[in-house]
DNA sequence: AATATATATGAATATATGAACATATGAATG
DNA sequence: CATTCATATGTTCATATATTCATATATATT
Protein backbone atom coordinates (compact mmCIF):
# COMPACT_ATOMS: atom_id res chain seq x y z
CA UNK A 1 0.00 0.00 0.00
CA UNK A 2 1.23 3.54 -0.87
CA UNK A 3 1.87 4.78 2.17
CA UNK A 4 3.96 7.40 4.17
CA UNK A 5 6.64 5.96 6.20
CA UNK A 6 7.25 8.38 8.30
CA UNK A 7 3.30 9.59 9.15
CA UNK A 8 1.50 6.32 8.39
CA UNK A 9 -1.02 8.62 6.10
CA UNK A 10 -2.21 6.08 3.04
CA UNK A 11 -1.50 8.59 -0.11
CA UNK A 12 -4.34 7.38 -1.74
CA UNK A 13 -6.52 8.62 0.45
CA UNK A 14 -4.95 11.36 1.07
CA UNK A 15 -5.59 12.09 -2.91
CA UNK A 16 -9.16 10.95 -2.95
CA UNK A 17 -9.99 13.59 -0.44
CA UNK A 18 -8.13 16.60 -1.83
CA UNK A 19 -10.66 18.85 -3.97
CA UNK A 20 -14.51 17.98 -3.78
CA UNK A 21 -16.97 18.02 -0.49
CA UNK A 22 -17.59 13.93 -0.54
CA UNK A 23 -21.15 12.53 -0.44
CA UNK A 24 -23.22 12.67 2.71
CA UNK A 25 -21.92 8.94 3.19
CA UNK A 26 -18.52 9.66 3.82
CA UNK A 27 -19.02 13.30 5.90
CA UNK A 28 -21.64 11.86 8.72
CA UNK A 29 -19.13 8.95 9.42
CA UNK A 30 -17.03 11.06 10.40
CA UNK A 31 -18.63 13.24 12.41
CA UNK A 32 -20.20 10.31 13.95
CA UNK A 33 -16.49 9.18 14.86
CA UNK A 34 -15.25 12.73 15.97
CA UNK A 35 -18.48 12.81 17.94
CA UNK A 36 -17.27 9.30 19.80
CA UNK A 37 -13.96 11.48 20.61
CA UNK A 38 -15.59 13.87 21.93
CA UNK A 39 -16.45 13.35 25.28
CA UNK A 40 -13.87 14.12 28.05
CA UNK A 41 -14.55 11.08 30.17
CA UNK A 42 -13.78 9.05 26.57
CA UNK A 43 -10.81 10.64 25.87
CA UNK A 44 -9.43 9.89 29.52
CA UNK A 45 -10.80 6.32 28.98
CA UNK A 46 -8.89 5.94 25.95
CA UNK A 47 -5.54 8.00 27.05
CA UNK A 48 -5.88 5.37 30.27
CA UNK A 49 -5.48 2.12 27.83
CA UNK A 50 -2.99 3.67 25.82
CA UNK A 51 -0.41 2.00 28.40
CA UNK A 52 -2.28 -1.33 28.93
CA UNK A 53 -5.14 -3.18 28.85
CA UNK A 54 -7.07 -2.51 32.01
CA UNK A 55 -10.50 -4.06 33.73
CA UNK A 56 -13.47 -1.55 34.29
CA UNK A 57 -12.92 -1.40 38.00
CA UNK A 58 -9.31 -0.13 37.61
CA UNK A 59 -10.28 2.59 34.41
CA UNK A 60 -13.42 4.05 37.39
CA UNK A 61 -10.94 3.87 40.22
CA UNK A 62 -7.97 5.67 38.01
CA UNK A 63 -10.49 7.86 36.74
CA UNK A 64 -12.37 8.58 39.82
CA UNK A 65 -15.78 7.97 38.08
CA UNK A 66 -18.48 5.14 38.65
CA UNK A 67 -18.20 1.93 37.46
CA UNK A 68 -21.77 2.44 35.44
CA UNK A 69 -20.52 5.74 34.35
CA UNK A 70 -17.48 3.87 33.20
CA UNK A 71 -19.29 0.80 31.84
CA UNK A 72 -21.90 3.19 29.49
CA UNK A 73 -18.69 4.70 27.91
CA UNK A 74 -17.06 1.68 27.01
CA UNK A 75 -19.63 0.42 25.22
CA UNK A 76 -19.93 3.48 23.20
CA UNK A 77 -15.91 3.03 22.50
CA UNK A 78 -16.61 -0.01 21.87
CA UNK A 79 -19.48 -0.01 19.63
CA UNK A 80 -17.41 2.70 17.53
CA UNK A 81 -14.48 -0.08 17.46
CA UNK A 82 -12.19 1.98 19.44
CA UNK A 83 -11.54 -0.81 21.96
CA UNK A 84 -11.97 -4.23 22.35
CA UNK A 85 -12.75 -6.28 25.40
CA UNK A 86 -11.83 -9.58 26.47
CA UNK A 87 -13.02 -12.16 29.95
CA UNK A 88 -10.85 -13.23 32.28
CA UNK A 89 -12.71 -14.77 34.93
CA UNK A 90 -14.85 -11.97 37.01
CA UNK A 91 -13.05 -8.97 34.69
CA UNK A 92 -13.79 -7.42 32.05
CA UNK A 93 -10.48 -5.96 30.78
CA UNK A 94 -10.26 -3.47 27.60
CA UNK A 95 -8.14 -2.71 24.95
CA UNK A 96 -7.13 -0.02 22.46
CA UNK A 97 -8.64 -1.89 19.30
CA UNK A 98 -7.10 0.42 16.51
CA UNK A 99 -3.42 2.06 15.55
CA UNK A 100 -5.33 5.17 14.67
CA UNK A 101 -6.76 5.99 17.85
CA UNK A 102 -3.45 7.54 19.50
CA UNK A 103 -2.59 8.84 16.19
CA UNK A 104 -5.97 10.71 16.41
CA UNK A 105 -5.99 11.86 19.47
CA UNK A 106 -2.09 13.06 19.32
CA UNK A 107 -2.89 15.26 16.20
CA UNK A 108 -5.83 17.11 17.95
CA UNK A 109 -3.16 17.46 21.15
CA UNK A 110 -0.68 19.53 18.87
CA UNK A 111 -3.76 20.89 17.18
CA UNK A 112 -4.58 22.96 20.51
CA UNK A 113 -1.18 23.30 22.03
CA UNK A 114 0.29 24.85 19.24
CA UNK B 1 11.34 22.85 16.33
CA UNK B 2 11.84 19.14 16.25
CA UNK B 3 9.39 18.08 13.74
CA UNK B 4 9.24 15.34 11.72
CA UNK B 5 9.18 16.12 7.89
CA UNK B 6 6.71 14.15 6.58
CA UNK B 7 3.67 14.24 8.76
CA UNK B 8 4.70 17.41 10.33
CA UNK B 9 3.89 16.18 14.07
CA UNK B 10 5.68 18.20 16.62
CA UNK B 11 8.13 15.39 18.12
CA UNK B 12 8.17 16.85 21.65
CA UNK B 13 4.27 17.12 21.71
CA UNK B 14 4.09 13.25 20.99
CA UNK B 15 6.73 12.47 23.54
CA UNK B 16 5.01 14.53 26.21
CA UNK B 17 1.91 13.16 25.99
CA UNK B 18 3.21 9.00 25.37
CA UNK B 19 2.31 7.86 29.07
CA UNK B 20 0.03 9.06 31.83
CA UNK B 21 -3.77 10.92 31.19
CA UNK B 22 -2.98 14.33 31.33
CA UNK B 23 -5.44 16.74 33.53
CA UNK B 24 -8.95 17.10 33.23
CA UNK B 25 -7.84 21.11 31.47
CA UNK B 26 -6.13 19.24 28.60
CA UNK B 27 -8.55 16.06 28.05
CA UNK B 28 -11.60 19.03 27.80
CA UNK B 29 -9.99 20.93 25.65
CA UNK B 30 -9.53 18.09 23.81
CA UNK B 31 -13.20 17.05 23.79
CA UNK B 32 -14.78 19.93 23.19
CA UNK B 33 -12.65 20.82 19.71
CA UNK B 34 -13.44 16.95 18.66
CA UNK B 35 -16.77 17.98 19.20
CA UNK B 36 -16.84 20.98 17.30
CA UNK B 37 -15.42 18.42 13.90
CA UNK B 38 -18.26 16.32 15.16
CA UNK B 39 -21.15 17.64 13.19
CA UNK B 40 -21.98 16.70 9.72
CA UNK B 41 -22.89 19.83 8.68
CA UNK B 42 -19.62 21.93 10.17
CA UNK B 43 -17.28 18.92 8.27
CA UNK B 44 -19.11 19.43 5.11
CA UNK B 45 -18.40 23.36 5.59
CA UNK B 46 -15.02 22.54 6.59
CA UNK B 47 -14.38 20.59 3.31
CA UNK B 48 -15.82 23.69 1.31
CA UNK B 49 -13.42 26.02 2.74
CA UNK B 50 -10.35 23.85 1.96
CA UNK B 51 -10.26 24.80 -1.73
CA UNK B 52 -10.80 28.47 -1.23
CA UNK B 53 -12.47 31.33 1.06
CA UNK B 54 -16.12 31.17 0.29
CA UNK B 55 -19.24 33.69 0.98
CA UNK B 56 -21.90 32.51 3.53
CA UNK B 57 -24.30 32.28 0.30
CA UNK B 58 -22.71 30.26 -1.75
CA UNK B 59 -21.57 28.09 1.20
CA UNK B 60 -25.52 27.65 2.16
CA UNK B 61 -26.11 27.12 -1.73
CA UNK B 62 -23.41 24.57 -2.11
CA UNK B 63 -24.41 22.26 0.88
CA UNK B 64 -28.30 23.23 0.57
CA UNK B 65 -28.72 24.29 3.61
CA UNK B 66 -30.72 28.14 4.79
CA UNK B 67 -28.79 30.87 5.19
CA UNK B 68 -29.68 30.84 9.08
CA UNK B 69 -28.01 27.42 9.40
CA UNK B 70 -24.89 27.73 8.32
CA UNK B 71 -24.08 31.34 9.77
CA UNK B 72 -24.88 29.51 12.94
CA UNK B 73 -22.21 27.17 12.52
CA UNK B 74 -19.61 29.36 10.99
CA UNK B 75 -19.80 31.01 14.45
CA UNK B 76 -18.94 27.97 16.14
CA UNK B 77 -16.19 27.21 14.21
CA UNK B 78 -15.19 30.46 14.03
CA UNK B 79 -15.49 30.56 17.85
CA UNK B 80 -13.07 27.62 17.80
CA UNK B 81 -10.60 29.02 15.70
CA UNK B 82 -10.80 26.69 13.15
CA UNK B 83 -12.22 29.50 10.47
CA UNK B 84 -11.73 33.18 10.22
CA UNK B 85 -14.05 35.61 7.87
CA UNK B 86 -13.00 39.33 6.19
CA UNK B 87 -15.20 41.52 5.30
CA UNK B 88 -16.05 42.69 1.53
CA UNK B 89 -18.90 44.90 0.95
CA UNK B 90 -21.82 43.14 1.27
CA UNK B 91 -20.31 39.46 1.85
CA UNK B 92 -17.95 38.35 4.39
CA UNK B 93 -16.07 35.86 3.23
CA UNK B 94 -14.68 32.81 5.13
CA UNK B 95 -11.69 30.78 4.98
CA UNK B 96 -9.80 27.96 7.07
CA UNK B 97 -7.43 29.51 9.96
CA UNK B 98 -6.00 26.73 10.85
CA UNK B 99 -3.16 24.29 8.99
CA UNK B 100 -4.09 21.34 11.47
CA UNK B 101 -7.74 21.27 10.17
CA UNK B 102 -7.17 19.49 7.06
CA UNK B 103 -4.18 16.88 9.12
CA UNK B 104 -7.41 16.46 11.57
CA UNK B 105 -9.92 15.14 8.72
CA UNK B 106 -7.57 13.54 6.96
CA UNK B 107 -6.46 11.43 10.07
CA UNK B 108 -9.71 10.62 10.64
CA UNK B 109 -10.65 10.09 6.80
CA UNK B 110 -7.77 7.53 7.18
CA UNK B 111 -9.28 5.74 10.28
CA UNK B 112 -13.07 5.52 9.12
CA UNK B 113 -11.71 4.20 5.35
CA UNK B 114 -9.46 1.67 6.73
C1' DA C 1 -26.67 -23.79 46.35
C1' DA C 2 -25.72 -19.45 48.54
C1' DT C 3 -22.93 -15.55 48.55
C1' DA C 4 -19.65 -12.16 46.96
C1' DT C 5 -17.50 -9.69 43.32
C1' DA C 6 -17.28 -7.60 38.72
C1' DT C 7 -19.65 -5.92 34.98
C1' DA C 8 -23.69 -4.68 32.15
C1' DT C 9 -28.02 -2.61 31.37
C1' DG C 10 -32.61 -0.17 31.63
C1' DA C 11 -35.01 3.88 33.15
C1' DA C 12 -35.05 8.49 34.67
C1' DT C 13 -33.25 13.06 34.79
C1' DA C 14 -30.74 17.03 33.59
C1' DT C 15 -28.31 19.25 30.14
C1' DA C 16 -26.60 20.20 25.51
C1' DT C 17 -27.28 20.74 20.76
C1' DG C 18 -28.95 21.68 15.83
C1' DA C 19 -32.21 23.56 12.96
C1' DA C 20 -36.30 26.42 11.92
C1' DC C 21 -38.28 30.72 12.20
C1' DA C 22 -38.54 35.47 12.83
C1' DT C 23 -36.10 39.44 13.15
C1' DA C 24 -32.10 42.54 13.46
C1' DT C 25 -27.93 44.47 11.63
C1' DG C 26 -24.75 46.07 8.04
C1' DA C 27 -23.56 47.61 3.51
C1' DA C 28 -24.49 49.00 -1.20
C1' DT C 29 -27.45 51.34 -4.48
C1' DG C 30 -31.17 53.88 -6.51
C1' DC D 1 -33.22 58.11 2.88
C1' DA D 2 -35.68 54.02 1.43
C1' DT D 3 -34.86 49.66 -0.46
C1' DT D 4 -32.43 45.60 -1.36
C1' DC D 5 -29.14 42.13 -0.52
C1' DA D 6 -26.10 39.53 2.64
C1' DT D 7 -25.28 38.11 7.08
C1' DA D 8 -26.01 37.64 12.11
C1' DT D 9 -28.66 36.57 16.09
C1' DG D 10 -32.41 35.45 19.59
C1' DT D 11 -35.97 32.14 20.58
C1' DT D 12 -38.20 27.93 20.39
C1' DC D 13 -38.58 23.10 19.78
C1' DA D 14 -37.27 18.49 19.16
C1' DT D 15 -33.71 15.39 19.82
C1' DA D 16 -29.38 13.56 21.65
C1' DT D 17 -26.34 12.74 25.40
C1' DA D 18 -24.02 11.80 30.07
C1' DT D 19 -24.68 10.49 34.45
C1' DT D 20 -27.14 8.38 38.38
C1' DC D 21 -29.79 4.90 40.43
C1' DA D 22 -31.60 0.45 40.67
C1' DT D 23 -31.22 -3.91 39.09
C1' DA D 24 -29.74 -7.83 36.19
C1' DT D 25 -26.18 -10.94 34.62
C1' DA D 26 -21.87 -13.49 34.88
C1' DT D 27 -18.16 -15.65 37.27
C1' DA D 28 -15.76 -17.29 41.30
C1' DT D 29 -15.65 -18.98 46.06
C1' DT D 30 -17.26 -21.19 50.11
Amino acid sequence: MDMCQSCQYNMQVIEKIKNQVPDNELTTKLADMFKVFGDNTRIRILWTLFDKEMCVYDIAEKLDMSQSAISHQLKTLRQARLIKSRRDGKNAFYSIDDDHVKKIIEQMVIHVEE
